[in-house]
DNA sequence: ACATTCTAGTTAGAGGGCTTGCCTACAAAG
DNA sequence: CTTTGTAGGCAAGCCCTCTAACTAGAATGT
């Protein structure tokens, strides 16, 4: 079903401008014949591939010239991306906002970060860190996690009924159009953490399960993240599980019942629940078996990724229900941070290559 | 990301062949020149890839002329698919087996069915029904249905514990594979049906609930069924949900404990349950509720589809939880077959555009 | 009866993209 | 100073699609 488009000569074209140019996003600083060599185009294309991208400001000379201990031959021209701008990655967390610019390398060419003590400096102190990350450089787009549920539609950040509100109410596409002239992408931090995951261990079908103030979930399918209709996918909070006396209980509920729940918030108290007693992580284990059982019944993941403040603490006492599913703690460090960084590269480098179809 | 092949002459030739098949597929029966119009291609173009087609054996001049009352001109010559084979659709179910052959333009061409009274007739059945639809016809591939999970990389049927078994023990792929010369895709039947109501509905995120003898589900997210990593997603019979007396509770046990369920079997009472008094049905109906709560925070369809003998009886009794959802009874007759039946048409289609290429 | 009109299909040529093969430029090694 | 080996350019050929013009042939109209 892949290419639908019409079949012209253009099309050709721009196959051979995206081996190029996505040969020199994987290793950057070519000569025109070592382009040739890992694209697998032959050494006239790619010379006028070449052209076509130096006209359009992808691709630039560097200057540089071989000979640099490469042996004896004719002085080559090293080309690589012009400078062609950068995605915008940033996270909104509790306890603070980071931004960072991500070029089409993948690498991490600026980083601002500011902690805040209150969910209601956030709406201050974004544009901030957005401003000190971009640095004038061009932004193509953005991407964005969230702390919170976030609306698939608009991007905004929702509320849900008695759950944790951390970040707050934010339009995070808006705060940030100024920056950039291209879209914001943004996602809750438990789908961005199970991207990372996914990246990171290649497994297309498991689940993820976030236990830290707010209790969150992701599901991967078939190599994607899956947030549903609204993007509300893996809100967990009010699923029906085993509560501590056996009755179907809501699960954030059960945190109420047993006092596990900040004074005045819907959040967890994560100290106080890691200090309870075994009967009481008992309970709290049984909790989380019904909910995993849950998302093995209905999602049938490969693996149940356990992450968040607390979650691999409780690690050995989760079950998995009628099924045997395997249960592992994340392993991926400042996952929401490394997914949307991941989704931003690749983002950024489909949108050099849509660049150079004109 | 579309399109990794390397740029060449045959990749465009392979693109023209492949708009003037699926036009063909489309509305059989066109001339040369109408294909032009229809598939958007210059005259020549079009010329050339019949003619290939037909060398391939793919296309054939009807011997049909033109001028049917389409006014003055010179006759033109009618061509439409050669004889290029079908796709063999099996439905397996506990009442019987059917079999069809559906064409590439989407025609069931033949059909048997043949009723069983014990799940253990079907070994002995499928293949009869099998060769009564294909009659010697060649048969590209096939597409079963099967009222009982399916292990997503054997398409084997397997029996989880405590959950009605109504087909039994059975290798489709094995059974069928003397009848073709190509794929078997085994599914389960719910999946099939959400596959349906996808295709008539066009909604890209919903559940599928189904309540028969069996409790099934599927998910579709973003425009495909998701069958989870084993092909056990929707597998709900033990998700944990509000039992008779409040307490937490295996969804199928919610049937055992209300005596519901048929004697020396695991399957559901179908005939006694639609016959209960109001107040065991609103015990159901909040079971299903602790179902459905578990299907809308997971997976956050736009809508919960409910299907199956006594599902749609039910649905006003059926709550969505915290969040409101919709909830609709489902809308396709033979879901499963109908499913099914799309799902081999386009890959039926599919097949024969591979087969252009060589 | 014969010219007109209109459509199906073919032919000719241009434009352009990709490849192979060969050539030039040029630096390091001997 | 010659040899060797690499970067890059040039020319020819292939082949795909397109436009434009042309041929074929039947219905219409006078």
């Amino acid at each position: 079903m892949c290419c639908v488009t019409k079949p012209s000569q253009e099309l050709l074209r721009s196959i051979s401008d995206e081996h190029v140019l996505r040969s020199l996003m994987a290793s950057r600083r070519q000569t025109r014949a070592e382009l040739a060599v890992t694209t697998g185009l032959s050494k006239p294309t790619v010379g006028e591939s070449v052209r076509r991208l130096v006209e359009l400001g992808l691709v630039a000379d560097t200057g540089e010239r071989t000979q640099g201990g490469r042996g004896r031959g004719r002085v080559g021209s090293f080309y690589s991306l012009a400078d062609v701008g950068v995605a915008l990655v940033v996270m909104i967390a509790p306890g603070g906002v980071t931004a960072e610019c991500v070029d089409a390398y993948g690498d991490v060419v600026s980083r601002s970060h500011h902690p805040i003590a209150d969910p209601a400096e956030v709406a201050g102190v974004l544009p901030v860190a957005a401003v000190e990350a971009v640095a004038g450089r061009q932004v193509r787009l953005a991407v964005v996690s969230a702390a919170d549920p976030v609306d698939r539609h608009t991007g905004r950040l929702v509320q849900l009924p008695d759950s944790p509100f951390l970040v707050g109410a934010l339009d995070p596409v808006e705060v940030l159009r100024p920056f950039l002239g291209g879209p914001v992408i943004v996602d809750n931090d438990v789908n961005w953490a199970a991207q990372a995951e996914h990246v990171a261990s290649g497994v297309a079908d498991f689940a993820y399960l976030y236990l830290g103030e707010g209790l969150g979930c992701a599901l991967v399918s078939d190599g994607e993240v899956r947030r549903g209709h609204s993007g509300l996918a893996g809100e967990i909070a009010h699923l029906i599980t085993i509560g501590p006396s056996g009755v179907a209980t809501p699960f954030i509920e059960v945190f109420g019942e047993l006092g596990l729940r900040q004074t005045g918030s819907t959040a967890i108290d994560v100290a106080r629940l890691l200090a309870a007693d075994d009967e009481v992580l008992s309970v709290v284990a049984r909790a989380i078996g019904g909910v995993v059982t849950a998302l093995v019944t209905l999602a049938d993941p490969a693996v149940v990724v356990v992450g968040g403040p607390w979650g691999p603490a409780l690690l050995d006492l989760i079950t998995t229900g009628p099924r045997a599913v395997a249960v592992a703690a994340a392993s991926v460090r400042e996952p929401s941070l490394t997914g949307a960084r991941a989704d931003a590269l690749s983002r950024l480098r489909t949108a050099l290559v849509e660049a150079s179809r004109g």
